[in-house]
DNA sequence: AATCAAACGGAGGAATATTCTCCGGTTATG
DNA sequence: CATAACCGGAGAATATTCCTCCGTTTGATT
């Protein structure tokens, strides 16, 4: 393969997943083909379907984020501080992205990866609740939930940096919130 | 104006702010008649352009949403019980809705509306600040912040109720970081 | 530096989605 | 029961998106 083509194949990939980022959605070929900087016709001939991109595009950042995971969860021995790089990472990798792209993805199993993320993210949240810094009624589930509502954004006319530094800001307050003792809302009204 | 009239221009407004919340953007205009139950015809009658129907759902959802909030804040004394229980209620009215059609509108401005509602959160933020309950660091954009991101549905294969209920939840560990004394984070990172 | 297979760009017609008008029929209201 | 107000939805007009095709350019190889 030529380098130019393995170029363009890798930023289509990556202006892909931007895109789908901030329209929130499948976004239109052209637009794609625009923004990368190449012709229609290059983005056909890498990707001859929709599909094809889509696919490549979550592959790429579930890959990413999975991988880097595994590492964290060796590298940080306390459970919630893995977990939160994690999240932080993630953000910062595009995961909204999968989030958004699952859904309209026709035939969206990568029996692999499937089975990395599930166990990755059972310890994660396994080993904090044992430590006993996380709450103890969280869920795979409740991670992933809590990750999405920082991990795209939301139009509220901020900039995308100030987007990106408020959702890590927040991310942290959420984060906090799940290592309290008790909700204090809980404890209200119970 | 007729009985029938009235009821199917309400409507027509509730379906639309529904419907702008699954699909996180300007649904359809046909989209909204046939959800709504009534002809096409209709829907233009009553609202001859599209902003004028996304003002209507807009000033809807926030007028119902300001007015809820000021009753609260004399209601309950607890600066963070207030804010608490505004959130979760703006949350139920579709408070989404708003901040998603926003920036679609044209000429947005409601100046009575724009004062109260930010009257609303300076005194909720202000006053849980000041009972010291609340993190100090804390703005009025923070709060509009924090709120968006579990205002609207985001696809992740979950029935719309799992999805409200988990909001409602996630919304409750939210708060309870922002009411920690110190982030974690912040302490280790400084 | 010459060659050429591989890759590129983008005009423009096809396909699809969305908007919005128009008018014959229906219904609430007095 | 009269009628003004309201309703429904077919379908033409418009906007958007898709995707093929082919002449041009470029990276690799010798």
């Amino acid at each position: 393969m030529r380098a130019d083509a393995l170029k363009n194949r890798q930023r289509l990939i990556d202006v892909a997943i931007e895109l789908v980022l901030e329209v929130g959605g499948e976004p239109a070929r052209d637009a794609i083909a625009e923004r990368a900087g190449v012709g229609i016709g290059t983005l056909y001939r890498h990707f001859p379907d929709q599909q094809s991109l889509l696919h490549a595009a979550t592959r790429h950042v579930l890959e990413k984020s999975v991988a880097a995971g595994e590492a964290l969860i060796e590298a940080v021995p306390d459970g919630v501080d893995a977990l939160r790089q994690y999240m932080h990472m993630a953000l910062d990798n595009g995961i909204g992205a999968v989030n958004i792209l699952h859904p309209l993805l026709e035939k969206p199993d990568w029996p692999d990866l499937r089975v990395r993320a599930a166990t990755l993210m059972k310890s994660m949240v396994g080993r904090a609740a044992r430590q006993g810094t996380l709450r103890k009624d969280l869920s795979e589930r409740d991670i992933v939930f809590g990750l999405t509502r920082f991990a795209r954004p939301l139009a509220v006319g901020l900039s995308s940096d100030e987007e990106r530094s408020l959702a890590h800001r927040h991310l942290d307050f959420y984060l906090d919130g799940l290592c309290a003792e008790q909700s204090r809302r809980g404890a209200l009204e119970p």
